[in-house]
DNA sequence: GCGACAG
DNA sequence: ATCTTGTCGC
């Protein structure tokens, strides 16, 4: 087995176990990019609940970055690998967005992410842990703040103002659509921040989230739906 | 001690 | 995350 596989497959069972894995993966972030200026492919990452919350759809969406068009999709239904905790979010979804990632046929250029990466109390949010399980450029783009102090950005979609936690800025408030609330940007993995506002700009011609964070949500929901418990 | 807290 | 009705606006 490869040195990645040999930890990154641990699954904790404690939220001291779980902290201990994000401690030992995060020297493995790389934070230097600048990752794809023009990628080809962009995946999308999201899982639906149901009600009782012991069942979940992962799902994953990818899509021409040109056209924007699904050119390739999957799923994955099963059980929640971790009660929600914030800041140990990720391996509550891992499991299942890493198996639908194995069901793909063509392998993104780029992941983008519903949650954090950098932007996190240990600078190892959901977008960093699947950038270095992967090996692939990962984006994190969070609907609510996790962590930081930020000004409110400017109305227009473009205008962005720094995410600011203990000095360092570890992500962007960048407003996606004119007039409605921003979203944040956080680098997950091989991509500069510059970049990864850049990609997100381009995946929201139309709504606020990313079109990629919008067919993924799309498909679990789906998923989950023709899958009765 | 109290409040905050990705999805 | 999910539950929830109507409502304002393009």
């Amino acid at each position: 087995m490869t040195g990645s596989d040999a930890w990154s497959g641990r699954a904790p069972r404690t939220v001291a176990e779980a902290v201990a894995v994000q401690d030992e993966l995060r020297s493995l972030v790389d934070l230097v990019g600048p990752g794809p200026t023009a990628p080809a492919t962009v995946a999308g990452l999201d899982v639906a609940y149901a009600e009782s919350g012991d069942r979940l759809a992962a799902a994953v969406t990818v899509l021409d970055a040109a056209t924007l068009a699904v050119v390739d999709e999957a799923v994955s239904v099963g059980r929640p690998a971790f009660p929600y905790v914030p800041g140990l979010f990720a391996f509550r979804e891992l499991p299942a967005l890493r198996d639908a990632l194995d069901r793909l046929t063509v392998r993104p250029d780029l992941l983008v992410c519903d949650g954090h990466g950098l932007a996190h109390p240990r600078r190892f949010g959901l977008a960093c842990h699947l950038g270095v399980v992967t090996g692939l450029p990962a984006i994190g783009v969070g609907k609510t703040p996790l962590v930081g102090e930020w000004e409110e950005p400017g109305l227009r979609r473009g205008a962005w103002t720094p995410l600011r936690d203990g000095g360092a800025e570890v992500g962007r408030v960048v407003r996606t659509r004119d007039g409605v609330k921003p979203v944040f940007v956080s680098v997950g993995h091989r991509i500069s921040l510059d970049n990864a506002v850049d990609r997100v700009l381009a995946l929201t011609p139309r709504y606020r989230l990313p079109e990629t964070t919008r067919t993924a949500d799309q498909l679990c929901r789906a998923a989950l739906a023709a899958t009765p418990a």
